[in-house]
DNA sequence: CGATGCCGTAAGCAAGTGCTTACGGCCGAA
DNA sequence: TTCGGCCGTAAGCACTTGCTTACGGCATCG
């Protein structure tokens, strides 16, 4: 945990350079700590920065979270088609560590209300209806509840496997395929009309 | 947020009192808040106690945490038979506001490692063993796979619920019948053996 | 009554937090 | 070369955190 990952040593006069450190820096240890346990000594630290540096280029602790997971989610968001995000998203949740970051960066952004909340509900409503829009049926509110369940469940595993201890089972072999089953099943507007 | 909920004004000197004062205070802070936000003052504060009967009576933060949440989840699971586990949380899940909140109050126990990891790991694998035990099958693995995406997706839906502005449409009424098709779903052995 | 043992209180400490400020030095422009 | 504007640094401030300690008071028991 002590030594960086993903880190270049940025020793030259580089404001952009600097930036882009700052952020990666951010990402990793606020997916991994949660925003509170996240120090900006820390992140500084890491990115090997001064951390008045950041304070400079983000304004305060909250605009270096906002940018940094706004801009990784808005990464996977946009990867491609909508019809494609579910896929996309279960992808990149069973990858070895990647892309399951941001998810819990968002989810530990806070603990009930305060930081990133229009973060996490521009996520949300943006996930709800991509998913929404692949239910094949005229009730927008039952299509919305579908897709909420679905986003829902995609979180579910994801905040589990982050359990150290639990969720033993949720490998990409043993789960994904249940996984597949239940969101058609959730998507599918044939059965369980409300 | 000033004023408490549920506390009565103990100003007798009843170390029995101060100690279940603080606990449900702890309860609805924790679950609230979160771990790290919820701090001892607040809780002596909303238990109407001063702070240094906290550490007299627990030890320390993490032995309050400790003791408000797994007797609260130790409730919950001991309510009933194994069987009706699953009911059970689905319907404490969609209560005006009540029994979501200790697996809140778990989930945000900590950010990845570190308070109340034991008591995450064992309420896990509590709820983990009790949905494999409905699944009808001899294959282990699959049991457990299942039964820990169905603690996922209870878990999901919770964390979702506790999201301001995401999961409007998770209401009892409009998901529980998506939650319980898709629940016997997973549970169903007959389908999807891998 | 006097004494002993809890219960409750006030005050504060050491450490860590986000954030600010004043300063030194490298760079390109004039 | 000189100068002005960024980039990077060290130091510290005001505040909150978990936790401790020394003390005052009610109550029970002899």
């Amino acid at each position: 945990m002590s030594s960086a990952g993903t880190d270049e040593p940025v020793r030259t006069r580089d404001s952009a350079a600097t930036r882009r450190a700052l952020l990666t820096a951010a990402q990793e240890l606020f997916a991994a700590e949660g925003y509170d346990r996240t120090t900006v000594r820390a992140v500084a630290d890491r990115a090997g920065v001064n951390q008045a540096l950041l304070f400079r280029y983000f304004g305060n602790k909250e605009g270096l979270f906002s940018e940094a997971v706004r801009g990784e989610m808005m990464e996977l968001l946009n990867a491609g088609p909508p019809e494609e995000l579910l896929e996309r998203t279960i992808a990149a949740m069973f990858e070895p560590v990647k892309s399951a970051e941001p998810f819990l960066a968002v989810l530990r952004g806070a603990g009930s209300s305060g930081v990133g909340a229009d973060l996490r509900a521009e996520l949300g409503a943006a996930y709800t209806s991509a998913f929404a829009s692949l239910v094949d049926t005229d009730d927008h509110d039952d299509a919305v509840a579908r897709a909420e369940l679905l986003l829902a469940f995609l979180l579910g595993i994801t905040v589990m496997r982050s359990i150290p201890g639990v969720g033993t089972m949720l490998t990409a072999e043993a789960a994904s395929g249940h996984l597949r089953r239940a969101s058609t099943a959730l998507l599918d507007s044939s059965s369980g009309r409300s």
